[in-house]
RNA sequence: GGGCGGUUAGCUCAGCGGUAGAGCAUCGGCCUUACAAGCCGAGGGUCGCAGGUUCGAAACCUGCACCGCCCACCA
C-alpha cells in the first residue's frame, strides 16, 4: 500500500468518522456484560458555537472514552444539548427584532413555536462541530433538555420537591434583569468593579430640629426608603433613634432605627433603608417590620410609587433626584466611590433587586447531602483542591430562585383557579380545582431556570423516573469532565438533585479542565478579539494535531496556554507517525498476510529492547490516563514513538530488513507488533491518522478475532514481561550512551554526517574490573547498533591498560572512555577546551560529594543505602576526573 | 475583606527530600533512499524573595512579593 509522502488529514477525518458511526461502534448497549464506563457530555447550549473550551472538553472526554471502549468497557458517552433559556430566547428575539417585531407581537404560543423552529434549523450546529472533533458519543442517544422525556423528569422532580416542601413560592427580593425581564439566580449576576459616587443626602428631622445625613450610591432608590438606620452604640445618633425624619422629595415620614449591621465608620454612619431595592436593606427591613416599597416596574422604569419621577428610567431618575436635592440644598456633598455593581451575566445590564413572587428551592438540606457525599469520597474531584471551592459554596448557599419570566423553557407545573385563587402543583393539568371545583385552571406563566433541568442530566437522559435498563446500567456515571466555571451552576446542582432523586451520586469522579488562554496567557474573550476558532486551527493543523496539543497541555490545576508553536509541533508529530508507517509498510511483503510471532528468545537485543520499551510506554500512558494526567500520557506516548521507536528501533531494523530469512522475518514482526501497539496507544489522542494507518497495517497483524477497525480494537496491555532483563536493559543504555558520545565527538571533530569514523571504547571502573569478560560479550552484542547509529567504520574494544593512540580524541563516561580518530589537520585546542569543560563539571560534582561524605552529620544520620550510593558515585567521579586529566595531558602533546 | 491556584532554561511544562529535565525556540553541521513537518550536535537555569525544618530542600513548613482566578450585602 502506498502512502503519500506527507500526511493530509482531511480525507481520513471525514471518511473514518462516518464509517465508525455507520458501523455503530459508539452505540451503547445496556444488555452487554462487562464493566461499565459512562459519562455525560456537558450539554452545550443549542445556540452554541464551538470554542476552544468545548474542543478541550470534548477531546479529553474522547481520549478516555476511546481508551475505555478499547479496553472492553461497556461504554456510554451521552450527547445532547441544553435549551439554554435566556440565551436561546435572546437569539430568536434578536431575529424577530430585525423583522421589526417583538415576542409580544407573536404571543407566547407562536413565539415558542418559532424558537422550536429555530432549534430545528440551527440547533444541530454545535453537535456537528463536536463530531468534527471526532467525539465518539453514542449519537443515536442524543437528548435535548426540552425533550418530552426530560421534561417529564423535570415535572416529576418539581412536584416531588414541592410536596416535600423543598420547593416553595414566595414574595421575596430577587435579582431582576430589566432588559431580559426576568428574575435571575445569584449565580447569574456578575459583580463588576465600577467607578461611581457616594452622595451625602440630608434627611430633615420631622420636628425640624435638624437633619441626619446619609450616604448612598443609589440616590434614586431613596424614593422607596422606609427608614434610616444607625448603629445602636453610635453616640452621635443615639438621641435620634426612634424619632422620625422626612424623606426628601416625597415628604414621607420614616423612622430612625437602630441596627447592629450598620457600620458606623462608613459614610456618615447613618444609612437609608430601602427594603424593596437592596438585599441588605431587605434583611434589615424584615428585622424591623418595615414596609417594602417597590419604586420600579419590570423594565426598570420608575413606577407610581416614585411620584413625580414616574416613567423615568433608573438613570434619568438618578440625575433628576440629584438635581432636585441640590436645588433644595439637601445634597451635602458628592464623593467618587468605587464599588461592585451586579450585572446580568447574559446581557450585562445592571440588575435591579426587585420584590416579586418567585419559586425557590430550599437548598440547605440538599446541600448537606451533597457535601457529605464528597466528604465521604463517593465523588472525588481532580484536582482535589476544587473540593474546597465546592464546599465553600455549598456551605453558604442561599435558596435558589428557579422561576424565570421567560417563554422558552419548562413551564412550572402549577395551576391557578381564578375563581377561588387556589394553587395546585401537579404533573398533569388538573381537570378541575380541587377546592372549588372550578374547571378554568390557568397554568403558571413562569418557566424554570435552565440549570434546573441541567441538574437532572445524568439521569434524566437515561430515562429517569422510569427504571430503565440504561439507568440501572449506566448510573451513577463514572466521570464528569467540565470547567471550573460551572462547578456551582451545574456540578453542585447535579450532586444535589442526583442524590435527592436517585439516592446516589451522579458521578464518581469530577475532572476539572484547565482554562484555555491565548499564547500571551490572556483569557480568550470576544472583546479582546483573541478568540481562536477551533475549526480554523483544525483546518490548518489537522484535527488529530489539535486534539493532541490540547491533551498534551492539559496540566491539572493550571491554565492551558495554546500557541501556534505547540500546534505545529503536534502536526510534525502526526507527520512523523505517518512516515514511520510508510517505512514499516514499504518493508513488508506486498501481498499482505499476518506475520506470525517470533519466539522472544529468538529475537535480537534491540528487538527485545523495543518490545520491552513498548510495554513500559503502554503501562505509563494507561496509568496516566487513569489518573486524568492527560499531559503526561500524551508526552509519554510522544517520546516513545519518536525517540525510542523511530530514532532507535527503526534505524536498527534497517540492517536485518535488508537481509532475507529469519532475521528479516523477526524484524518485520517486531516492527508490525510495535507499530500496532503504538497506534492503539495513540488512537484515543489521534483517532483519525491512527485508524488510517492501522487499516494499512491490519492485514499483517497476527491476532485472533482481530477487530475490523482500530476504534474498537483492544487497547494494548504490556505483553512482553521478561523480554529484557535488567542487565540487558543496562546494556542498551550503555549502547545509547556510547553512540551519543561518538556522535558528540564526530560533531566536535567536524565530521560530515555521512562520513564514517574510527572509534574505540575502553572500559573503566566496574565495567573493566568486575566483569571484563562478560563485558566483552555484552559489548559484542550491541557494538553493531552503536556502530550503525554513530556511523563508525570500526568500533574497537581496547584493553584497559593500553594508552589511547595519539590523534584520537576522547570523551569520558562514568564507565568507559570513548575515542574517535581526529581527521587530518584538526585543531586540537577545541577538543582540549571541551575536555577542560567536562573536567570542571566533574570536579565540581566530585567536590560536592566529597563534602557530603566528610560531613559527620551525614555519616551519622543519612540512610546507609544513601551513604553507600554517595560513596560509589564519589568513587566514580574521582576515577572519571583522573581519566579526564590523563586525556588532557595526552592531548596537550597533540598538534 | 476572605479563599484558591501559579511562580523551574527565551516560551510551554515535567520533576515534589538525595548528581536540575523534556518539547518548542536559538546556534552549528547535514537533502545520510520513512520523514527538511526531518537527522546529528551545542549553548542556555544561584528552581520568585526571606526565614525555618533536615545530614541534605526546586521539592516540606512560615512569612513576603508578583501574576491569575473565585467568593463576599460596607450603604
Amino acid at each position: 500500500m502506498e502512502l503519500s509522502k506527507t500526511f493530509d488529514p482531511r480525507v481520513p477525518e471525514e471518511h473514518w468518522f462516518q464509517r465508525w458511526i455507520d458501523l455503530g461502534y459508539f452505540k451503547a448497549d445496556a444488555a452487554r456484560p462487562g464493566p461499565v464506563f459512562s459519562i455525560v457530555i456537558p450539554p452545550p447550549n443549542v445556540t452554541g458555537q464551538l470554542h476552544l473550551g468545548h474542543a478541550l472538553n470534548v477531546t479529553l472526554h474522547d481520549v478516555i472514552v476511546r481508551m475505555r471502549r478499547m479496553q472492553g468497557y461497556n461504554t456510554l458517552w451521552q450527547p445532547g444539548t441544553d435549551h439554554a433559556g435566556i440565551a436561546t430566547q435572546n437569539v430568536v428575539e434578536r431575529e424577530l427584532a430585525k423583522e421589526g417585531k417583538s415576542r409580544h407581537d407573536l404571543g407566547r404560543e407562536a413565539f415558542v413555536a418559532r424558537v422550536w423552529q429555530w432549534r430545528e434549523t440551527y440547533g444541530g450546529r454545535i453537535l456537528n462541530q463536536l463530531r468534527r472533533l471526532g467525539a465518539s458519543c453514542d449519537w443515536s442517544r442524543e437528548r435535548f433538555t426540552l425533550d418530552p422525556g426530560l421534561s417529564r423528569a423535570v415535572t416529576e422532580i418539581f412536584v416531588r420537591l414541592y410536596r416535600e416542601g423543598l420547593i416553595y413560592r414566595a414574595m421575596s427580593l430577587i435579582n431582576w434583569c430589566p432588559r431580559c425581564e426576568t428574575a435571575l439566580s445569584d449565580l447569574e449576576v456578575d459583580h463588576k468593579e465600577t467607578p461611581g459616587h457616594l452622595w451625602y443626602i440630608r434627611y430633615p428631622l420631622a420636628d425640624k430640629s435638624g437633619a441626619v445625613t446619609v450616604a448612598t450610591t443609589r440616590p434614586e432608590t431613596m424614593l422607596g426608603d422606609t427608614a434610616v438606620a444607625v448603629h445602636p452604640d453610635d453616640a452621635r445618633y443615639r438621641s435620634l433613634i426612634g424619632r422620625k425624619v422626612i424623606l426628601p422629595l416625597l415628604g414621607r415620614e420614616i423612622p430612625v432605627i437602630a441596627d447592629a449591621a450598620v457600620d458606623p465608620a462608613f459614610g456618615t454612619g447613618a444609612v437609608k433603608i430601602t427594603p424593596g431595592h437592596d438585599f441588605n436593606d431587605f434583611q434589615t427591613g424584615r428585622r424591623h417590620n418595615l414596609a417594602q416599597i417597590s419604586v420600579m416596574d419590570t423594565h426598570g422604569r420608575m413606577n407610581d410609587a416614585a411620584g413625580p419621577y414616574r416613567g423615568m428610567t433608573r438613570e434619568d431618575c438618578r440625575r433628576k433626584v440629584i438635581e432636585d436635592l441640590g436645588a433644595q440644598n439637601l445634597l451635602e456633598k458628592t464623593e467618587p466611590h468605587q464599588h461592585a455593581i451586579g450585572v446580568c451575566s447574559r446581557c450585562e445590564t445592571v440588575v435591579e433587586p426587585m420584590l416579586s413572587y418567585q419559586w425557590f428551592v430550599r437548598v440547605t438540606p440538599l446541600a448537606e447531602q451533597a457535601i457529605a457525599a464528597v466528604r465521604a469520597g463517593h465523588t472525588t474531584f481532580h484536582p482535589k483542591f476544587w473540593e474546597n471551592t465546592y464546599f465553600a459554596w455549598m456551605e453558604n448557599v442561599y435558596d435558589w430562585c428557579i422561576s424565570r419570566q421567560l417563554w422558552w423553557g419548562h413551564r412550572i407545573p402549577a395551576y391557578w383557579c381564578d375563581r377561588c385563587n387556589e394553587m395546585i402543583v401537579a404533573a398533569e393539568r388538573p381537570a378541575a380545582c380541587a377546592k372549588c371545583g372550578g374547571g378554568d385552571l390557568r397554568q403558571e406563566d413562569d418557566v424554570l431556570d435552565t440549570w434546573f433541568s441541567s441538574a437532572l442530566w445524568p439521569f434524566s437522559t437515561l430515562g429517569w423516573p422510569d427504571e430503565t435498563p440504561e439507568l440501572a446500567r449506566y448510573y451513577p456515571t463514572s466521570l464528569l469532565i467540565t470547567g471550573f466555571d460551572i462547578i456551582f451552576f451545574w456540578v453542585a446542582r447535579m450532586m444535589m438533585m442526583g442524590l435527592k432523586c436517585t439516592g446516589q451520586v451522579p458521578f464518581r469522579d469530577v475532572y476539572i479542565t484547565p482554562l484555555v488562554r491565548d499564547q500571551y496567557g490572556k483569557k480568550m474573550t470576544k472583546s479582546r478579539g483573541n478568540v481562536v476558532d477551533p475549526l480554523q486551527i483544525m483546518e490548518r493543523y489537522g484535527t488529530d494535531a489539535v486534539r493532541f496539543t490540547l491533551a498534551q497541555l492539559s496540566v491539572q490545576g493550571r491554565d492551558l496556554i495554546l500557541s501556534d508553536d505547540r500546534l505545529a509541533a503536534s502536526r510534525a508529530f502526526a507527520n512523523k507517525v505517518w512516515n514511520a508507517a510508510r517505512f514499516v509498510l514499504m518493508n513488508l511483503e506486498d501481498a499482505p498476510q499476518p506475520i506470525a510471532p517470533v519466539e522472544i528468545d529468538a529475537l535480537a537485543l534491540a528487538e527485545r529492547w523495543i518490545l520491552h520499551s513498548l510495554d513500559q510506554a503502554i503501562a505509563e500512558v494507561t496509568a496516566a490516563i487513569d489518573r486524568y494526567e492527560f499531559n503526561l500520557a500524551a508526552l509519554r506516548a510522544y517520546s516513545f514513538i519518536w525517540h525510542e521507536f523511530c530514532d532507535w528501533y527503526v534505524e536498527l531494523a534497517k540492517e536485518p530488513l535488508r537481509q532475507a530469512g529469519e532475521r528479516q522475518a523477526a524484524a518485520r514482526w517486531v516492527l508490525v507488533r510495535c507499530f500496532d501497539g503504538l497506534l492503539r496507544l495513540l488512537h484515543p489522542f489521534m483517532p483519525f491518522i491512527t485508524e488510517e494507518i492501522w487499516q494499512a497495517l491490519r492485514p499483517y497483524i497476527d491476532e485472533r478475532d482481530l477487530a475490523p477497525h482500530l476504534a474498537i480494537a483492544k487497547f494494548p496491555t504490556p505483553a512482553f514481561a521478561g523480554a529484557l532483563d535488567a542487565q540487558e536493559a543496562a546494556a542498551m543504555d550503555r549502547c545509547i550512551a556510547v553512540t551519543e558520545a561518538i556522535n558528540s565527538l564526530r560533531s566536535l571533530l567536524g565530521y560530515h554526517p555521512g562520513q564514517r569514523v574510527e572509534a574505540r571504547i575502553k572500559p573503566a571502573g566496574a565495567a573493566a574490573e568486575e566483569n571484563g569478560a562478560s563485558f566483552r560479550a555484552e559489548f559484542e552484542r550491541w557494538k553493531p547498533y552503536a556502530a550503525t547509529m554513530a556511523k563508525a567504520a570500526s568500533l574497537g574494544l581496547a584493553p584497559r591498560n593500553e594508552n589511547t593512540p595519539g590523534g584520537m580524541v576522547t570523551a569520558v563516561l562514568g564507565w568507559c572512555e570513548v575515542s574517535v580518530m581526529a581527521p587530518g589537520g584538526f585543531d586540537f585546542e577545541r577538543a582540549r577546551a571541551a575536555l577542560r569543560k567536562k573536567l570542571d563539571e566533574v570536579a565540581a560534582h566530585h567536590a560536592q560529594h566529597e563534602a557530603r561524605l566528610n560531613n559527620p552529620d551525614f555519616v551519622a544520620k543519612a540512610a546507609p543505602e544513601m551513604q553507600e550510593q554517595m560513596r560509589q558515585r564519589a568513587h566514580e567521579l574521582a576515577a572519571q576526573q583522573e581519566l579526564l586529566r590523563k586525556q588532557l595531558m595526552l592531548l596537550a602533546e597533540a598538534n
